[in-house]
DNA sequence: CTTGTATTTCGCATTTAAGCGAAATAGTTA
DNA sequence: TAACTATTTCGCTTAAATGCGAAATACAAG
């Protein structure tokens, strides 16, 4: 069951709002530090468990480190739930599991 | 962030399990203690802990308690991630987020 | 009403995660 | 090369999760 440690890294406040954040683009550590309202070391230790789980990558680009999302699909998964515990519902076609998708949401 | 309480409850291999199983249909308590080999107590715990979250429900019906998978989403987006780990890819289209879907598993 | 079956709750020991600040690292700019 | 910036690693304390067995609960069958 390795996927497992893919929902272990996501159930976490901090961690989950990361990753919703990163699916707007790109940010850096700094950015994740305002964020989050946490510590620069706490921060990094999360981005690190994301990483681990192939959830994000980083890359260095000048003075700083830029972490991107690596699977999108989790994202919409996240907004399944959401819409899930609103009474909402979401419809999309995945064309690519996680690579890019249009989704909708309507109330039921 | 709510929802990162589901991905917690399934960030635990046995609980994973668990929900693989449900996506085929109705258990009890004690096929789930089989299939996990985990102590009564602790299933029952693991169970409590879906059931909390809403990805399960249950129902008793004679002597025994039948679990059932709730968020059908929960096992797509598992199959997903798996097929992500895999290199491969999962298309389908979700006409109702948290229903019933037709998956296909393909090689890149 | 007593017994038996299926499951949950409790109490406890062990392990793992979270958060912080200090120190280390790496790469940049002066 | 020295000082600076951005980030990570280390060491530590505190909190939470895991797993078990024993006891409790619920309820059906005799």
């Amino acid at each position: 069951m390795p996927e497992a440690a893919v929902f272990k890294a996501l159930g976490h406040p901090a961690r989950l709002r990361v990753v919703h954040e990163l699916a707007e683009g790109e940010r850096c550590v700094s950015d994740l530090v305002d964020l989050t309202g946490l510590g620069w070391s706490t921060v990094s230790r999360h981005l690190s468990v994301l990483k681990a789980v192939g959830v994000v990558a980083d890359e260095k680009r000048g003075l700083q480190i830029f972490y991107r999302l690596k699977l999108p699909c989790v994202a919409r998964f996240a907004a399944c739930l959401h819409a899930a515990a609103e009474g909402q519902d979401v419809r999309f076609t995945v064309e690519r599991c996680c690579g890019d998708v249009a989704p909708s949401v309507n109330t039921p």
